[in-house]
DNA sequence: GGATTTTCGATGACATGTCAACGACAGGTA
DNA sequence: TACCTGTCGTTGACATGTCATCGAAAATCC
């Protein structure tokens, strides 16, 4: 089993890539809102959501893919519908269901905000890496989030 | 300038880091609350006050070490408090502010929780990167982390 | 078919974070 | 000393996430 404690390296490492963890994300999340008016969940919905040719997908098939909780899924939206950006429609699939839509106004906004983002992400991320780099990262980010639950 | 768009090897690192972003954070969380009782935010506040020899900090201190906005670092230690975690003491050097101290109660619940939380981030992360995947990782994101705001 | 169990989305209570405002105090300056 | 001006921590309003629970509808079992 794994010991209890960390060496010099391990630290450092660890404690460089935690502070990562916190200060990227905070970073593309203030460009976003500053940039488009969205959060990063308004984001990575609208984003989500236009994955699919009609733009509508059932909200608990929309929260698996995400990882969210249909509640959180729920919540979030119920608030994207108040502004417009995603539509509710019955499921006809299921009466239980329901179908979450992609409204032109949000996939406008979507577009406008997209182009953004990706400058935000180069300027504060993927331009610091050279190729090798890239390669590396992605073969270990891939590995560890397939770690099992 | 950067360009408004990704090829698809950035495209997949992107996607990957991003997975990982999420799903680290969310794996070490669970674990501490369950093998613990705390919060991420527990434990970060109980582990920054334990670094000082008297286990005091003055609140805009803490907050600054921690990258915490004074708001949430007194909303947050008001909660600790009512759990006996921490304590507020008047500061001698400065009428406005306050002291934080970690008391002994909140001491012994870190000290138990250390070794858990050591365990979960190798089990979780530090096991799966060889050494040099271990030194290109915190070169890089010691590189990004410390970009300008 | 009819009864039971499960799934779906909504909801309310609660925890936690942000932001703007505030009173109290410190520090500089006339 | 008597002002400004800025800093410190708190607070309240609000946004957003979790969790437990619910009614309705589907799926399963006999």
């Amino acid at each position: 089993m794994a010991t209890p404690w960390l060496n010099a390296d391990e630290e450092q490492t660890w404690r460089a890539f935690r502070r990562l963890l916190v200060t990227l994300p905070a970073r593309l999340d203030r460009d976003l809102v500053r940039d488009s008016g969205l959060s990063p969940a308004d984001y990575e919905v609208l984003s989500t959501l236009s994955e699919k040719p009609d733009r509508r997908w059932a909200l608990k098939d929309l929260a698996a893919k995400m990882e969210w909780s249909r509640s959180r899924l729920s919540h979030h939206t119920t608030r994207m519908q108040a502004r417009g950006l995603v539509a509710r429609e019955p499921d006809p699939q299921d009466a239980r269901g329901c179908l979450l839509r992609l409204t032109d106004d949000g996939f406008g906004v979507l577009e406008r905000a997209a182009p953004h983002h990706v400058v935000s992400v180069r300027a504060r991320f993927l331009d610091h890496l050279d190729a090798d780099e890239l390669a590396l990262l992605r073969a270990l980010s891939a590995r560890i989030a397939d770690l099992p639950d």
